[in-house]
DNA sequence: ATTACTAAGTTCCGAGTAC
DNA sequence: TGTACTCGGAACTTAGTAA
């Protein structure tokens, strides 16, 4: 919506219906709509002015009829609401902010161990390093909990000894080669969540500190 | 709709979902919603305050949830609005106010001649007496016009001549014992229509003088 | 009976600012 | 960074009327 007098547009909609011409007058109009007569005939007014409705006197008052810019706002309105509806009802996500690149993904992606097994269990070669972004906790091990389990395992070298780390298939908006990665031990705060992907997520997707992103499974 | 705050709460409905949590700040929002922080700051704490959504401050900024009194409310307008673009897309109507019946047709309706007719070919035997409504002459041509034609035959006595009409099954609500009924040479002004049922409309649906019906094909 | 103008009353918004 | 208060002005509504 965001559209003046959208609310007695939608009730001349379903009063009138679309495509029909509606016998009314302003007064009955303020009845049903409880508001005067005067603020009816200025909406009136306004809606006819901006193209919503045409407009002829007749015999005892007003035959209107909605125009099909009308009709067009209304199912426009009407669907972008169905989405939300179906698809969103029961859509898995989890919101938060980006914020600067000091997880610790960003040192797995830089070990060739790593790597190997993410190729293998994502079916991607992951830009080297990782999107981080602030949300919170709860909600993070939730969304998580969720879905399905993506193991990388820890290894040892001569000197020290590397964590494991659990990963998630996630997406953003439309790109599906992505993924949530939470280290097993983790030192940094656990309110952030760290994404890999194919490509640079911050170019790719105009990405700044402080950016909101939404991913969904 | 008619409910305060309602564009912003259809706008977070689209931002947030129905039942998920949702990261914002009131800046955010007011960039969002082309409007000042304060005034977003104001409007959630009314959605709040009316039980519209729950909030919860958070790293930065709040983390917010539509409630199920929203839910509801949405689900609602857009089945309302469903039933406008579908029914009414292309459903025939015609409005008009009951006026005085003075119309040519409660002459009919006292003649046998004329009852034998209507009750073959309408399936009912009418009330003695019509009710009639003033409306577009235009809009009533049309509108019967794209109806089937049930014809009445006129018929001579040994005094006079009288006039054969046209006759339409029409509905009223969910009325459909209804025909609509227009003298061939109608001496009363063609803005008039008239209508018979089997029984009084006025008393049924609690008509008056000046009252808005429409009929329905 | 309408619709619509003006003027006054009311609500709403946002800049400034505290926290 | 946030949210939310005050208060002056803008926007909206309506009573009284004119046409």
């Amino acid at each position: 919506m965001r559209q003046k007098n959208f609310g007695l547009l939608l009730y001349l909609a379903q009063k009138c219906g679309l495509n029909n011409k509606c016998e009314t007058s302003t007064i009955e109009l303020s009845h049903e709509f409880n508001c005067s007569q005067q603020t009816i005939s200025r909406k009136l007014r306004e809606l006819q002015e901006s193209g919503f409705i045409e407009r002829n006197p007749s015999f005892a008052g007003t035959e209107l009829m909605l125009t099909q810019k009308s009709a067009s706002l209304i199912k426009n309105h009407v669907n972008q609401l169905q989405k939300v509806l179906s698809s969103n009802a029961n859509a898995l996500n989890l919101t938060g902010k980006v914020s600067s690149g000091l997880g610790e993904g960003n040192y797995y992606m830089s070990l060739p161990q790593y790597i190997k097994q993410f190729e293998k269990n994502l079916g991607f070669k992951p830009f080297p390093g990782t999107l981080n972004f602030k949300t919170n906790q709860f909600e993070l091990e939730e969304f998580s909990k969720k879905l399905p389990l993506i193991e990388i395992k820890g290894f040892k070298d001569k000197k020290r000894t590397f964590g494991g780390l659990k990963c998630f298939k996630v997406r953003l908006q439309n790109y599906d080669d992505l993924a949530l990665i939470i280290p097993n031990r983790s030192s940094h705060k656990s309110n952030t969540g760290e994404l890999i992907a194919p490509d640079y997520l911050r170019e790719k997707f105009k990405l700044k500190n402080g950016s909101r992103i939404k991913i969904t499974a």
